[in-house]
DNA sequence: TACTGTAGAGAACGTTCGTTCTCCACGGAA
DNA sequence: TTCCGTGGAGAACGAACGTTCTCTACAGTA
């Protein structure tokens, strides 16, 4: 096995990991062992916990937003629909049997680091160029605010439904979007 | 110094130092060293670091909405007046010095015991509870509703508030909340 | 075959931290 | 005064864990 692909076994092992129980909670030792990897290599490919973790966010990060896009372009949308597709996504995401609350505000709170602190507000800001992005098709006047205010909605709906296991959420927060749009 | 009043120092240094610097981030004999009691004692009012971190957060549980039902409270108020005011109280929150996001989702993320997950979920069903209120006074037949819908848009004023230092989700979620009114 | 560099396994190290234990001082009761 | 219980200070313990080091095996090369 070469770096390279000791690097990608790590960091699927960490996503899973991370997410799962929570970033404290997982030593560095047992991504090692689910992942196949020494730890000599594993400190090739990473520096430190606090590199790997950065890693894990900006991997999680891509990940997360890309199957967002391909659920929002399924089938034929309008502007309106491909709004209000986010939060059947995320409706479905929470129901899921892995849903553990959003990766990035647990890492946010878990973490002591401003490295961590970055990739995670990079994240948000990423969700909410998207937001907007949407937000300016289906309401040309005012996608910006509209984009801002969808970003309350889906960390509130993540938050509501992390904390207290209430999966509508998702359902609650589809219907402000729709009021608003 | 007799227990009652060990017990209340450790919790009023446990609510600052866990709350502007992190649970894990304070060892239990910095809480020790600020309130100025003996380890002995500390283990006299608390059986455990949880212990002291469910306690610490049931004390805040109280504090934080007792401030913010008297900002409501304040003046003569219409009941959407009341609504709005709490998101005013929230502006005011987050532009605060020692504002550093919701003490209960970081606590949340960063521990993991279920006794503190247990306090977490009793403070969103207790503000949830006070929403309610709030809306069912503003809107007679649909306050339930509207009561769910606004903790969406507290706890996403709180997140965005937090992890992206932006202190006008506040005024953000107000309007929404105005609209929904 | 002899040599060299790299990889793997895991022991070892150092630190942090929650929790417990020890020792000593002191205050009140007999 | 003597005894006893309680409290304070902090040493000690044990576990967890991130990181580094050691030792051995082996693949490639001359």
């Amino acid at each position: 096995m070469d770096t390279e692909e000791a690097g990608a076994r790590l960091l699927a092992a960490a996503e899973r990991l991370f997410y799962e129980r929570g970033i404290q909670a997982v030593g560095i030792d047992e991504v090692r062992g689910a992942a196949g990897v020494s730890l000599k290599r594993l400190y090739q490919c990473f520096r430190s916990k606090e590199d790997l973790v950065a890693a894990y966010l900006r991997a999680r990060d891509e990940r997360w937003r890309a199957e967002l896009a391909a659920h929002v372009d399924e089938g034929r949308r309008t502007p309106r629909g491909r709004v209000l597709a986010v939060f059947d996504w995320l409706a479905e995401w929470f129901a899921g049997e892995d849903f553990h609350g959003c990766a990035f505000i647990n890492a946010h709170g878990e973490m002591n680091s401003s490295a961590v602190a970055e990739v995670v507000r990079e994240h948000k800001d990423a969700v909410l160029a998207y937001l907007r992005e949407l937000a300016e098709h289906a309401a040309p006047k005012r996608g910006r605010v509209l984009g801002d205010q969808l970003l309350l909605l889906v960390d509130g709906a993540i938050v509501v439904a992390g904390v207290q296991r209430d999966p509508d959420a998702a359902k609650r927060a589809k219907q402000v979007a729709a009021g608003l749009l």
